[in-house]
DNA sequence: CTGAAAGCGCTTACAG
DNA sequence: CTGAAAGCGCTTACAG
């Protein structure tokens, strides 16, 4: 079976291409009964446009391109799965198709598997970039060609982007004045990679929090997984020995009830313990856990509103929107 | 700045485009030193195919789309985020770029924000689907229009499609079979919804397996998500007072244990219990929680595998792959 | 209200 | 080793 196209439909209704045209894009200027026959065809033989052909001339899709991480998923966490929902819900009501594809902002240009290549073909009229980086490549590109795109992450290199992020350094700052009040004196701070901006103001957050107060604190970077902090946790709080831990993803929690399970000690009567991300299982953990929350819903409707509005204006100003983090109290902090 | 085109590199270095289009492919029958100026300038440039353009006309992408559910994950759980996060590894690996879209069984035709539509334009050279139904519309435009593409899940219609699947009867045999070698008498299967194929498999295989062996046995339809695990579990675990709890969907695990706990009762004393899925985390759970494991890595290269075959040769013939579900066994089972 | 022509950026099939 | 022509399936700009 052939693909059915705009000229097929032309000679069986006896019509010129054009027309069929103006009926598929529903325009104006088509006799209601030459409407009625084509769209009678067209149901007919099952046709429906086809999207390049007609993106190689006009220029717009209707899509949205998400790139996500291409190393998939070290660090793609159930933060990211909870916004990729909400994304395709949100884009879905404004009535835009979403396609997600793993990009780096790296060797975007030189590997061919790379999905920035799609966006490169026009394939979506815009774009959201999760996890980029300093000096990347796709950005450079994506200003000089003129197409819009939102950063999710702060964009430290030009002043002329527009993003959306969680206010990590707030995230950090009020997560340890929380534990402060609680009256910790002791505390630890788990995290990723320092190579990422979000570690980075996160730990700076915590720290200027920390010593204004004049209590004791140990920042503990490179926890990218869970399996990682179950490693070197025990040791840690041994050697340290905290009265407050705080950890940058709540999934990685899950590790540390375990370690300090292990170590005879209570939560929250020896340690209290903190997460960030405020994930759905959190408030079944023993005891439950309080959180940083993110406002997953609030950051994916900042994302989808100005990323649209780009879409249908031109020179829309540079946007810079920072989510603000709400903690969530639970048992794990309360004695 | 405008694209650059072939026909701008063709101008600028004198030769036409075939030429150039010949120095871009890679093909035979041109002259080093043609190359060399030509592929100079495309540096220079910076220019990079159309997609697009090139699609309409050789008909393939090195794209591969996969359809994930629309709906948004009222039950797109953990081992998607896995299984998603091993697809777009070993596609790369194969030279292959992926997109993921939002896509239904139900109305990919009428609704326009549907991702099948992008497929419908020769977007991708194959699919692969997840979350297929009885009667999808998607899966009988895929068989007769000829594009390649493999189930993630059992396809009852027919007999010419193929799939891989988790081998969901076993699953829940074994589940039950093991629960019952550990002596339980009286076990509980909480389960999503009846509608889906996996469920109704699992929830056969456990059947079969308690009556075969003669114990009480009692299942729990539609807990789709952790909160409503927590909601009715202490209330059917107070009723049917079981001595094993089997549970679909390790993440749900979190919620049984706080339910257990505040019945105060013991796991693996008084109950047992047994999660599907093995997650990371699972291991983490006070005590470790046992589970079924799905074999996520398996499961992901055999459907990348055989879709790659059928891009590659036509006429490959349906195969239907069947993943063996294993049981690792930690303290939640143990005593 | 309708249509013929040109062109989007490429490749295919052919000629030289 | 190189190129001119036709065409993939649409839309734009124009004419009638």
């Amino acid at each position: 079976m052939k693909k059915v196209t705009l000229s097929d439909i032309a000679r069986e209704t006896g019509f010129s291409i054009k027309t069929v045209s103006r009926v598929i894009n529903e325009e104006p200027n088509v006799k209601e009964e030459t409407r009625r026959i084509i769209k009678e065809v067209i149901t007919k033989k099952d046709y429906s446009v086809n999207i390049m052909a007609k993106a190689l001339k006009s220029k717009t899709t209707k899509t949205v391109i998400v790139f996500i991480d291409k190393h998939s998923g070290g660090y793609w966490n159930a933060w990211h799965s909870l916004i990729m929902k909400d994304l395709i819900l949100k884009f879905k009501e404004r009535g835009f198709k979403v396609i997600f594809s793993p990009s780096s902002g790296k060797d975007a240009i030189e590997d061919e598997t790379d999905g920035f290549e799609l966006l490169k073909s026009g394939i979506a009229d815009g774009a959201l970039i999760f996890d980029n980086m300093t000096n990347d490549i796709r950005i450079k590109y994506l200003m000089s060609n003129g197409i819009p795109f939102v950063i999710v992450g702060k964009d430290l290199d030009s002043q002329n982007t527009s993003y959306v992020d969680l206010d990590n350094y707030m995230a950090g700052f009020k997560g340890a004045n929380y534990l402060i009040e609680k009256k910790c004196e002791r505390i630890l701070f788990f995290l990723g990679y320092e190579v990422f901006t979000v570690d980075q103001e996160r730990a700076r957050g915590f720290k200027n929090a920390c010593e204004k107060a004049g209590v004791d604190y140990k920042i503990v970077f490179n926890i990218d997984k869970i399996d990682k902090l179950y490693l070197v946790s025990k040791e840690i709080i041994n050697e340290f020995n905290p009265d407050g831990i705080f950890v940058s993803g709540d999934e990685k929690a899950i590790a540390l009830y375990k370690s300090i399970n292990e170590l005879k000690k209570k939560i929250p009567e020896d340690i209290m313990v903190l997460g960030i991300d405020n994930l759905p299982q959190s408030r079944f953990l023993y005891p439950p856990l309080s959180s940083v929350d993110q406002n997953v819903d609030q950051f994916s409707s900042k994302l989808v509103n100005l990323l649209i509005e780009m879409l249908y204006k031109k020179n829309v100003k540079a946007k810079r929107i920072l989510i603000d983090p709400k903690i969530i109290e639970r048992e794990s902090t309360l004695r």
